[in-house]
DNA sequence: CTTTCATCTTGGAATCATTCTAAATTGATA
DNA sequence: TATCAATTTAGAATGATTCCAAGATGAAAG
């Protein structure tokens, strides 16, 4: 979907900046951290600010157009593709990778200790072919 | 297993503000962080820091005596339950709780992407008793 | 094509959780 | 009881994220 039409779907207001942001994400499968937007963007729109980094990516999130991770133990990672999925993530350099499968994930009713359960997701841990080779280490933080 | 045994034989020594780290812990189902964990035995111990908080739970951690969750997108959580299981978070008051049931994770070979997995960790979200209840909002954070 | 105004953007300050530091202290072993 | 590596501590430092107040600007309305 093209960045212009999905912020006039959901209300926003169509602006270079998002423009800018949105063509990042699009299609984009390096789960990025608003750092990491933000240093992307800063490239094709040098006057941008973090904070507006920040606040779209939070608007975009809101709004479900943005899944925001907590996989990553230092910081928040995002990913453009919002259908059921889950995610794999290198322990050892932080990459992430989708995993797209289905599984029974349904809780046995006396396990919900009277939550009303509204969504799952799983983080399988590992190590990717780059962290496997001894040597070289490829840690990015 | 007593404060005492855990510290000997992971080869920590045992000072009286482990052994209040440890007391509290023991057993604890509230998935504490570690400004919790802090305020918890500050009563009983006064004069610890919460540096010594913090070194205490990554020791533990390192040694796997302890798990180090992310599931709440602000603050790392902590579970004395070593044992592998799940866990389900109001996604409005944070108030995290144990799902302890087997599920199937593995993932088919074709779609590791050349990663070797070695862990998985299911993340319910959903909405606690009180929470379910409109009006009083038992949002903690 | 102007006016209008709520929405946005921005730099910088502020906050929060967490880590680091360097010096003083102390378990545990010899 | 001496010894020393492991610990503790207060406070500074860091990193990610949020907040703020003021100026700018899409877009709906006229």
């Amino acid at each position: 979907m093209k960045a212009a039409r999905i912020c006039k779907e959901i209300g926003l207001k169509l602006t270079p900046q998002r423009m800018a942001i949105l063509d990042y994400l699009e299609g984009n499968t390096s789960h990025p951290s608003a750092e990491e937007v933000y240093a992307a963007v800063s490239k094709r729109f040098p006057a941008i600010s973090v904070a507006t980094v920040y606040n779209t990516l939070a608007s975009l999130r809101d709004r479900g157009c943005l899944l925001e991770l907590t996989i990553d133990p230092s910081k928040k990672r995002y990913d453009p593709d919002t259908r059921p999925h889950h995610h794999l993530i290198c322990t050892s350099c932080k990459r992430v990778a989708d995993i797209e499968f289905k599984y029974d994930l349904s809780v046995p009713e006396g396990l919900r200790m009277g939550y009303e359960i509204t969504g799952n997701h799983i983080e399988f841990y590992g190590l990717c072919p780059e962290c496997k080779k001894p040597r070289r280490s490829g840690a990015r933080r």
